[in-house]
DNA sequence: CTGAAAGCGCTTACAG
DNA sequence: CTGAAAGCGCTTACAG
């Protein structure tokens, strides 16, 4: 900084540190004369509050929780250890982070935890959200202790957390369509749900659609197979649909469970489909460098959560908001894959 | 933090304040035993520095420096456009950055301006470098000064600078190499280059040439047009290679000058080939969009001027540098694009 | 070689 | 409604 002091505003407006403060900082009790004073030196001098010192002094903590869907779902897995590793690395900062697991989907479950959170007074939670109406109440209660909440990855009810972090699943399903219309070309392309209630999977296949019939008509989408994000569910339906080899030219997962997918590729001795699925985990890893599918569409849960940690601090601090440009999915051929930084027998085994 | 303090340390170790900053911070001037004993305060107590009170302190303020190729390219112009932006966001964290132009690929000026910085005390560079035995003089002189020197997007000697943020263009080539093999599967492939003295340019072209001729036999690559990033050179030999229709199925550019590509593609009324380029701006968002070109394989200059401020602020501080994975070339098609934050009048006319 | 003390820019009781 | 003062965890002269 080295700008203007909180004390030269106070010289400049003839007015003591205190009052001073107690105007910026709008602490109340301050005649409107004096209010007026030091809005005027603030807006002359350029004064800038130094968050760090504000922070020193009142000795400032982050308690942050994150809500994460448990079980056995590799995606968040993943989110879970990239929420572990940058807390590690913030905890020089005084952050703290505690991770609720809850039941996935479960709008009963997300009502009552977030219910309880009051209880504990974090400073902020971000939460893998349902936009389901039901949430609106604890949503405010906690807003009104003065809790920030963001969405993370999936989004919660509009007007009730500060931001939304994460991808458009329109966009996602739109750039899983353009791939396979570039790698494939024609046919029938076979497609999987895990539930079409899940509004991120719903707005990936329309999106998918829509680039198909658009640009792609010589493609047919069938609709999809519901899977339940289970593999054995995929590992059935697509061993089916192999049989079919001559008409279906390509397969889209739009939601988890890939290892079946996979494992039914890898035991089928035909040319097998053009195949894009979602989310870089241990087992797509692997099966694009095996080239036993083409394409995974990632959503960079590690950038989402460094970005949950940022927004979270910046609005605990009541500070600028760092900019934040739209979160784009991410296209991994197996050429341009990240090294694997986790250990795959700690990823547990579904997707 | 809320750990335990300096003092606490001192305490423990039974020496003054003073005393266990002086061994804490390598000040010197202190008896063997009394480092011993704040050795082992330290240890046992788990003493961590608290940076921002050190920093509050010290009236610590980062002076950085950005060494980056001026001239008319547009990928440039948007690395530059980032560091402002960072900037600005970081002024109130005491930050101030100055933008160095210089000319391109020119040793000697890079070589010159690099002597010049140790005159202006900046606490940290990041400089576009160049991989050349010359620039080691100077850059070991601005390391012997405390200076922290980063190479961004182009590498400098090794051994001369704390890290490289960019991407690996081998990747970079492989990963569009896979794509052309994805979209057009079989044909003739004209490539471009700027000059292939440029190191990036010829890694590009080896990681393409190393996946088409591994995976896609059927596909040849042919000898590349030699295009100094001229969008004059480019535009010509495009028309010249979409004359040969029949036999050119895809279009490669490792390089800049886009525009004239693009022009050409937009002239020429014929089944316009496959066409992959580099570096996401103003004309091959456009480009994209319009389907002129399909596929933009981007180094996202706004997460490696983010990780450059980042990493130089950790240096200077000297505290544990964040999680750093590396930086893979993302693929833009026209459905992932991010919305365009630049006014395109303020952008140059090439690439 | 060692220590006491002022000060960085703020917040928070506490006394008027 | 207003102000003087202690303290957050550190660094930096300064005196011994």
């Amino acid at each position: 900084m080295s700008g203007p002091t909180l004390s030269d505003v106070a010289h400049a407006a003839g007015v003591s540190y205190a009052t001073a403060d107690r105007v910026v900082n709008k602490r109340g009790n301050v005649a409107q004369k004096s209010i007026d004073k030091v809005r005027d030196a603030v807006a002359t001098l350029g004064y800038v509050r130094n968050v760090a010192a504000a922070n020193l002094s009142r000795k400032q903590v982050y308690r942050l929780a994150f809500l994460i869907p448990t079980g056995s779902n590799a995606f968040f897995f993943r989110v879970r250890e990239h929420i572990m590793q940058t807390a590690r690395h913030l905890r020089v900062d005084s952050v703290t982070v505690d991770i609720v697991d809850l039941p996935a989907f479960s709008v009963d479950a997300l009502h009552s935890c977030i219910g309880q959170l009051t209880s504990f007074d974090f400073d902020g939670v971000a939460i893998v959200g349902l936009e389901n109406a039901k949430l609106e109440q604890p949503l405010a209660d906690l807003q009104a202790r003065g809790v920030e909440v963001v969405g993370l990855v999936s989004d919660l009810p509009n007007a009730f957390r500060s931001a939304y972090i994460g991808i458009d699943n329109k966009v996602a399903g739109r750039t899983a369509a353009r791939m396979t219309g570039l790698g494939s070309g024609s046919g029938e392309i076979q497609t999987f749900v895990g539930s079409l209630d899940a509004r991120d999977h719903a707005e990936r296949l329309q999106g998918f659609r829509e680039v198909i019939a658009a640009d792609y008509p010589q493609m047919t989408v069938l609709d999809p197979v519901l899977t339940k994000d289970d593999p054995a569910v995929l590992r059935s339906a697509a061993r089916r649909a192999l049989q079919k080899e001559q008409t279906v030219s390509a397969f889209y997962n739009v939601g988890a469970g890939n290892v079946g997918l996979i494992d039914a590729i890898r035991e089928t001795y035909v040319n097998r489909p053009f195949c894009v699925v979602h989310e870089l985990v241990t087992h797509s890893r692997q099966a694009l460098i095996d080239n036993h599918i083409d394409l995974v569409i990632d959503q960079r849960p590690d950038v989402e959560v460094n970005r949950a940690f940022a927004l979270l601090r910046a609005l605990i601090d009541e500070r600028e908001l760092p900019p934040m440009p739209d979160l784009m999915p991410t296209i991994y051929v197996r050429d341009n894959l990240p090294a694997n930084t986790f250990k795959p027998a700690m990823e547990t085994q579904t997707t």
